[in-house]
Order: structure tokens, then sequence, then C-alpha cells
RNA sequence: GGGCGAAUACCAGAGUGGCCAAAUGGGGCAGACUGUAAAUCUGCUGGUUUAUACCUUCGGUGGUUCGAAUCCAUCUUCGCCCA
């Protein structure tokens, strides 16, 4: 197959469809690699709980972009894009295609759409928004909004979401200009590559009957010894994740056992669903069908 | 056989005369999303396509009352206690 551009074949889905083997085939197939686009597994020591590709999957296809972080280190889905386009350019020389796999969805637009150029806000300023919330709450920071990026405050789609308003004010004054005079321009920088978005749709009680399962094989695989290893670290951002709370909160003491282990199950659903909401608006996704052997679907999409 | 208590929406559970289609939690459904996103946030969850509107609900039936999930009678079921 030649091709003029590079392709990029992203494999997408909710969480526990079953992404990284069919990853794994194409890229058997195409002889190609993957980079995975999840923003947990990412980091190391925390194999089992973010479901990260088994050492035999691991040998089955090449991998980059898991397990290569410490939980301490800051990391973000610019970064990501940044470090997938390295991979990938890298790829490219060698290779037609190159895979995709995960389901970080925003990871994936910021990769595929691009983000708008930020400043990367310095622990100063994060510090000082930061104090204004603990003290003052989610007030303050909209009036903090009032002076330095009044245009955000009328177009923000959920003045209740602290973390999204907490972000404009810190990028204000970081750039030192409206947070909302910086974005909207992404996808101006026009993509050298094309690009196939592959999609997993299995009927909701097939997907959530996995999830059960998969969380129960999970603890079974020893996910609770591995939560204990990193416990200390429990306040850290990379472990604010579906599994590791509950299990934390469970070896607090407030949370028992017969709720944690569902909890996990049931939290993994809901995240399993959002996916799928936000996969849903976007029109460029081509969902596979169940019912069908997915290596052949994709494939003809490829051709 | 006798005594007491309880029956509320998918579940648990508040409510004890009008402000109740009924708190709260769980579960479910739907949505938002451009820099820690497996995060964070939002809406709905009796029916009527919309509703500051109407209709049907709080175990069954019958009453009292201008008005009942709330009071009375009775029946049914469940729980506890005494035999």
């Amino acid at each position: 197959m030649i091709r003029k551009r590079p392709l990029l074949i992203v494999v997408t889905g909710p969480t526990g469809s079953g992404k990284t083997d069919i990853a794994i085939r194409l890229a058997r197939r195409l002889d190609t690699e993957i980079v995975s686009a999840d923003s947990r597994q990412v980091f190391r020591d925390i194999p089992i709980g973010t479901a990260a590709p088994t050492p035999e999957q691991l040998a089955a296809a090449r991998h980059h972009l898991v397990g290569f972080l410490g939980l301490d280190e800051y990391y973000s889905a610019a970064r990501w894009a940044d470090d997938a386009r390295t991979i990938l350019d890298r790829l490219w020389q060698t290779h037609d295609s190159a895979i995709v796999c995960g389901g970080s969805m925003l990871y994936i637009d910021a990769l595929v759409d691009g983000l708008d150029q930020l400043p990367t806000v310095s622990q100063t300023v994060r510090d000082k928004v930061l104090e204004t919330y603990r003290s003052v709450g989610i007030d303050g920071i909209t009036h903090m909004l009032e002076h330095l990026d009044p245009q955000y405050l009328h177009t923000a789609p959920d003045l209740s979401n602290h973390k999204r308003l907490i972000h404009a004010a810190e990028v204000s004054i970081e750039a030192g200009c409206p947070y909302s005079s910086l974005i909207g321009h992404r996808g101006n920088s026009a993509r050298h590559f094309d690009v196939i978005k592959l999609a997993i749709n299995l009927d909701r009680d097939t997907l959530f009957a996995r999830i059960n399962a998969r969380t129960d094989a999970m603890i079974a695989a020893g996910w609770e010894e591995e939560a204990r290893r990193v416990y200390h670290l429990r306040h850290l951002n990379s472990l604010n994740t579906v599994g590791y709370k509950e299990l934390f909160a469970m070896f607090d003491g407030t949370m028992p056992r017969e709720i944690a282990i569902p909890r996990i199950a049931k939290n993994t659903r809901v995240y399993a669903k959002k996916q799928l909401t936000w996969l849903k608006r976007d029109t460029t996704v081509a969902w596979l069908d169940p019912a069908r052997d997915y290596l052949d679907q994709a494939l003809d999409l490829i051709k």
C-alpha cells in the first residue's frame, strides 16, 4: 500500500470494549506500531488498575506511551499530543500507517484536531488561584474572572464547573490576556496525515457485563496490593481515578468492601457512558459492527 | 390464639391534615467538555411531546374533613413479642 500521506488509524471506544486486542491485530497485519491514548496507562506502577496492556500484549505489538511516567509527574492532553506526534512522525518515516489506541477522548482530539496554544501555568499562579478557590470558593474564581476574562463568563458552558473556571483564570493570569481570546483557533494547523477513527460499538448490556467481569478479574489479579503500594500517593491527580478512589476509601475504612467493589464496577460503567457520549457527537467516527469481524471491517475502511 | 409495630415512587428511606408528585441517598437515563479529562460539571428519573398547568399515586376497601401519604374503621401482607 503506497500512500501520499501517512495514515493514522485511531482505535477507540468505551473502556472494556476490547480496543487493545483489535489494535494489536491491526498492528500485526499492517506491520506497524501502537501509540496508547490513555491518560492513566501512561503512568508506571498501576498497570492492573488501569487495565494496561499485559506483557503478552506488549510483546505482540510495539506499544508507545505506556507506563513511562512517575505518578507524581505533571502530564496533560497537550503533552501527550506532543509526545504522540513525535513518535508518529518518526514511525511514518518507515511506515505508511500507525495506530493510536485508547479511550482518552480529549487526548485523541488534541492529536487529531489540535489544541490552542496556551502558556503552561506556573506553580506560583496555580497556587495563587487554588488558594482563592480554597478560601472563597467558586464565587471567588468567578469574581476573579469578572476582571480577567468577563467574556468567558458569558460563553462558558458551565459556570458550576470549578475546574474549568480555575483553568480559565490561571491561563488568563499566566498569559496576561483573557483566556477566551486565546481559544477558538484550533484546527488551523493543517494536518499532514490522514485519519480514520474506528470505534467499537457493543450493545450496552454486553459492554456492561464485560466491565463487571473485568472489575472482578482485576481484583483477582492483585489490584488491591497494587493500590496499597501507591496508597501513600493517593493525593496525586494520577490516582484520582476510578477504582483507586474506592480502594483507598476501603483502606481508610470509610467504605466497606461490599460497597467499594461494586462501586468500582458502577463508576467504570459511568465512565464508559461518558466516553460514548463524547464519541456520539463526533461525526467522523466509523462505528464497527460487533456482528462482523473487526479486523475485516477495519481493513475495508482503511482501503 | 393474644399484644405491638410496619406497609411510601426502580431500591432504601423521610414525611404524620393543606406549603407533597412527595426530602435525602442509592440505582438508572441523558448531556457538557480545547492543557492533571478514568478528571470536573449539569439536567431528568409517575403520566400528559412543552408546562409557574392538568391528571394518576403513598398496601386494599370504606369513612371523617372544605382538604388525607398523614385521622378513623376494616381487610391483606410482613416483622417482633407473649402464649
